[in-house]
Formats: structure tokens, sequence, C-alpha cells
RNA sequence: GCUCCGUUCGUCUAGGGGUUAGGACGCCAGGUUUUCAUCCUGGUAGCAGGGGUUCAAAUCCCCUACGGAGUACCA
């Protein structure tokens, strides 16, 4: 790993277990001394759990729904606070008033609440490092951004946005990139390029500024992600990025580093879009003097076909959710749904969810979340995107159905057939649930697999009709009708010691025939075994669905 | 364009110098079931390409290709 970046360190560490430690800084080159390399040879897990206090958070926008990708973000980082016994924090990063959507903040919480990820501090719960929304904590940037200022690392630009729109698009047209950057800086009107008198002149006349930070000149940034291992960085390829907004508010690159900071904040797991800015926010770190916390870049979550990631959009249009909840846009009006409306159960939305992007290295692949919990290593998440698979999705939820108790399954289904205004007993939906548990994929499958013990078919698949229902099949179903009249005690063995004696005697054939019986009662050929078919809905339905399969069914 | 990150069956992945390259989803076939589904058994299919290093490369190095992310007074 290191031999990649340092050839002279490379040779001295032969071992492959380099994992530097983000402690120290490295910036402008890689420490050699021999504390330093013991401690790249110590064992990953010793390092962590010589680290008294994990401290990670989930750090959204709220400017609209969470998808899954955050979501899946928010559990890695639960995932692992949990496993190390370490501290989860929300907080609403909600720096850009110009994109904050209303309901979204709630709508964050409430998703996590159906997943079963719980925070130990936040936005809804509180907690010793507050306030834990962004715009709520403006005196504190101001302050840290003024110490940036005073020690020369950060600077006053004047260029309006209008003026450097301007900029990007000659440089477009004549095929370069406009960077502002220690290269163009002194050609742009900032505190830099200007006298100090000019300066203050400027700022004393409220003129509109921003606070840029002086990336330093002709140095490597060296850092260490959990995931990908070492990345270096030439700062000459980083921009003096804005820290601090016109409109008196940081830009997610200052309020960040700040929080996690004065949040206590070991581990900083977010999306791969972060790893660009990483090298950015190493160098924030340095110029305060403050300890940094380790890094995890997630690879993203793809779409199930064609190119590139999944996007919000992407559910409408290929018949998947990608929300955990359905979310209706508060301007527009438009509704998306979600993976509880869809049907899904948490624990399975989780389970899949886990496994994309990370594997336990055993061969389980049905977890609890506390299961997850156990065998979480952040260090097993793999480097490359992954393509959401729908299909897998849905296999993870048929098992975790499964796994549901037939009660918990049959209330579920008592309030799915009251909704149709049917009115049966929890017994009878729980012997139902019993019979086509297997079945499910989805809880709303229930009635698909079970409408029959409810309703009489009034229409005949056509298909299993020609080909099981021959000449004289009405004559037989009818006179099996009339016999069963006289079978007394209607329970599903002697109804098929009815049904078979009559076949047998008539020696037609068995599958023929209990086909032909079952197109009757069910109207296709699905279903539970047919005598248990025939005696849960009864005798004289039994008998009246016959005859008017007989009447109703031609050759 | 530039910077960074990546690339093992169609998909999710294991494997990190010696493996018949393993598992899961999907798909196909057979068995079970009087039907359908389940279930069982089997099958299908992969190391992006090219160079090195090595007795030996999916595995280490380099190049190419392809993919992804970033390139905002958005996060």
């Amino acid at each position: 790993m290191l031999e990649k970046k340092n050839g002279h360190l490379g040779q001295t560490l032969q071992l492959s277990i380099i994992i530097p430690n983000p402690y120290f800084s490295i910036t402008s080159s890689l420490p050699e001394m021999p504390l330093l390399r013991f401690y790249y040879l110590c064992p990953i897990n010793f390092r962590h759990t010589r680290m008294s206090n994990i401290r990670v958070r989930f750090a959204p926008s709220p400017t609209g729904p969470l998808h899954m990708g955050g979501v899946r973000t928010a559990l890695y980082n639960y995932l692992f606070a949990r496993h190390l016994g370490g501290k989860m924090i929300l907080r609403i990063e909600d720096t850009d008033q110009t994109r904050f959507v209303e309901g979204a903040e709630d709508y964050i919480v409430r998703s996590f609440d159906w997943c079963g990820i719980k925070f130990d501090e936040g936005v809804h719960v509180g907690g010793d490092f507050g306030p834990y929304k962004q715009s709520e904590r403006s005196d504190i940037y101001r302050k840290y951004i003024q110490i940036l200022l005073d020690k020369g690392m950060a600077y006053y630009a004047f260029d309006t946005p209008e003026e450097l729109d301007a900029l990007r698009k000659k440089h477009e047209e004549e095929k370069t990139t406009f960077i502002y950057d220690s290269k163009s800086r002194m050609q742009l009107r900032n505190s830099l390029s200007l006298t100090k008198e000019e300066s203050e002149e400027l700022i004393q006349n409220g003129t509109a500024y921003v606070i840029r930070f002086k990336i330093p000149e002709d140095q490597y940034v060296f850092f260490n992600d959990m995931i990908r291992g070492d990345v270096k960085v030439h700062s000459s390829s980083l921009d003096d990025k804005v820290l601090f907004k016109s409109d008196g508010l940081p830009t997610y690159h200052l309020a960040n580093i700040v929080d996690d900071h004065l949040m206590e904040i070991s581990h900083v797991i977010r999306g791969e879009e972060w790893l660009p800015s990483a090298p950015l926010h190493i160098l924030l770190y340095e110029a305060f003097g403050w300890e940094k916390p380790l890094f995890a870049h997630l690879p993203v979550i793809l779409k199930p076909v064609g190119k590139g990631k999944l996007s919000k959009r992407d559910g409408d249009k290929l018949g998947f959710p990608v929300f955990p909840l359905a979310w209706t846009d508060p301007k527009s009006g438009e509704t998306s749904t979600g993976y509880r409306e869809e049907g899904y159960l948490p624990e399975a939305f989780i389970n899949m969810l886990a496994l994309l992007g990370w594997n336990p290295g055993t061969e389980q692949e049905i977890f609890s979340m506390e299961q997850l919990i156990e065998s979480f290593d952040i260090h097993r998440v793999v480097k490359s995107g992954a393509k959401f698979n729908p299909d897998k999705a849905k296999w993870f939820n048929q098992q975790f159905i499964r796994l549901k108790s037939e009660n918990e399954l049959a209330i579920e289904c008592s309030e799915l057939l009251k909704a149709k205004g049917i009115d049966a007993s929890l017994d009878y939906v729980e012997t139902l649930v019993a019979l086509i548990k297997e079945r499910l994929v989805f809880i709303h499958d229930f009635w698909d697999q079970t409408f029959f013990f409810f309703e009489a078919p009034q229409e005949y698949d056509a298909k299993v009709a020609k080909k099981r229902w021959k000449e004289n099949t009405s004559e037989h179903i009818a006179a099996l009708a009339e016999l069963l009249k006289d079978l007394s005690d209607w329970k599903a063995e002697p109804i098929k010691e009815r049904m078979s004696a009559f076949i047998q005697e008539k020696e037609l054939s068995m599958g023929q025939m209990m086909n032909a019986i079952r197109l009757a009662l069910v109207g296709s050929s699905m279903g539970p075994d047919l005598a248990l078919i025939a005696e849960l809905i009864g005798k004289e339905n039994c008998i009246a669905r016959m005859n008017r399969a007989a009447t109703h069914i031609k050759k």
C-alpha cells in the first residue's frame, strides 16, 4: 500500500497490513519515527478497541426524502458504532436555506424509526453536544472562521457569482477549467490581491464577500481511508473552496469539520461523493491544529440497469421504491412510494441494504439487526459501487416473512381483509396463513393466495379449462356434488376419500378430475390441498361452486 | 478536459501467489406435490485486455480500456 506512494518507506515495511494512524499529521511527508511504524503494524481491532470514545454521525441535509443510499450510509455508521460500543449522532446540515424542504427532517427521523436505527444524540433526542442543527450554530462557525482568518489561512473574496460564472464560461469555451487557486487568486478580487486598506473599505461599505480557504502550495496531502487504504493528493489539484458564504452561513466543508471536531466525532463514515473533498478536510483539520477522525468512504449504489448511480427518479421508472417511506413533495404534490408502503418488512430492507456492499466473510445472508451489529466490520465493505438488484430485495422479504410467526402475520392479514370489507376471525386467518405462508413474498400477496376462501370464482382460467375439462366433466362434477351432499363429517380426510372413491368407481383419471374440481372451487390451478380448501369453504359453498362450474364451464 | 476511486458468473459477492475459482439472487432442467407455490437435486455462467515479476498470477507491478465520483457562495 505504502509502496505505491512512498518507495523508501515501502521497502522498510514488507507486511501488507499497513494502516497508518490518522492521529498523526502526515501531510508533507510520511513520518519515519519507529513508534509510528509500530503503530502501522497494529492489527485493526487493536486500534479500535483502544479508542475510548467511538462517536459517529449521520448528517443529512433536509432537502427532501432520504433515499436508500442514505439509509445505508446511516446503517453502516450505526452498525459500526454499536459493534464497538460507540455513540451514534444525528446532525442536520441545513446551511443551505435555499434548498430547505418542509417536512424533510421529520421524514428522516420517521424513516430511521421505521428502520430500527436508533440515535444516542441528535436533533430529535438531544444530547450534550448540541445544538444538532447547523442553522442554530452560526455563531460557532463565525468564531472558527475568524481563527482561520487570523492565522492567514483563509481570505476574503469579493468576486460576485456573476463574475465567476463568466470566468468559468470563458474558460470552458477555451476548453480549460477555471479554478480558484494559488495560480489564479492573485488575479481575482480578494484580500490577498487587494491592499489591506482596499479590502477593509470594501467590507466597511457592505460589499458582499465570501471567505475562502487558502490551499497551501505544493504539498502532498495523505490520508488513510478505512475502506480504500492510503490516498495521496497534491495540493495543486485542490481549489480555494468557499468556507463561508455571503449569507453569513458556512458551507458544508467548514461546518462539517467544526461540528465533527466539537462533537468529538471519531470516525467519519460517509458516501464516496466526499472522497474528492477529503483532502480539503484534512487540510482544514491541520489548519485548526485538530486531531483528525478516521475516514471511510462508502461506495455508491448504482442503478439496476443502465449507467450511473441510483437516483431518486429511478424507482418510478423501474418499478421499485428508492425511499424507505412514501413521500409527497410539498411543492409539486408528487408522491413517491416507499419500501414500507410496498410491503417490505423493515428487517428485510435493512438486511438487503447491509449486504449491498458489505459481507460478513461467511456465507450467512439472513441477519437480524443484532446479528448485523455483532458481525459488522467496516474493513469488509467493498470498494466498488454495487448495482441494486430488486429481485434480491424481494427474496430477502420472502425470507423474513417466513421468519414471522403465523399469529403476527395473521394480525396484519386481518387488517388487509378488513380494508376489503371482510371480517374474518383471527383464528381462521391464522389457519389460512399457515397454509400459504411459503407463497408470500409480501404480506399483501395474502389476498391473491386466499381470495377463493372468501368468494366463489366468477371466472375460470381458460387454459386450465381447456386442459382439464373434458366431454362429460360437467356431468361428473354434478354427480360428485350430489354425492358430497350426504357427507356428514365435513373434514378434509373424508372429503378426499369420497372424491377418490368416486373417481375410481367411474374409472376416471385422478389428475384430470382433481384438477377439474380445483377449477370449480378456485377458478384456476393454484392453491393448497384441494380437500382442505373444500373443508374450509364449507359444504354448501363447495357444492354450490361445483354445480356452478358444471353449468358454466363448457367443453 | 482535469483530479481521485474502482473493475471476479447477468446481478450481489468470497477468494489477496499453488483453489476442480466458492456462495447467494435470477434463469434452466429433473424430482416431490392430484394443481400452483414451496421444498430437494442438478445445470447455466465469471477473474476487462495487454505487458511484466515469479518455478507458479484471479491474487503483486505497469500500461490501456471501461465504469464511478468530484470539479458550485449544494450537501
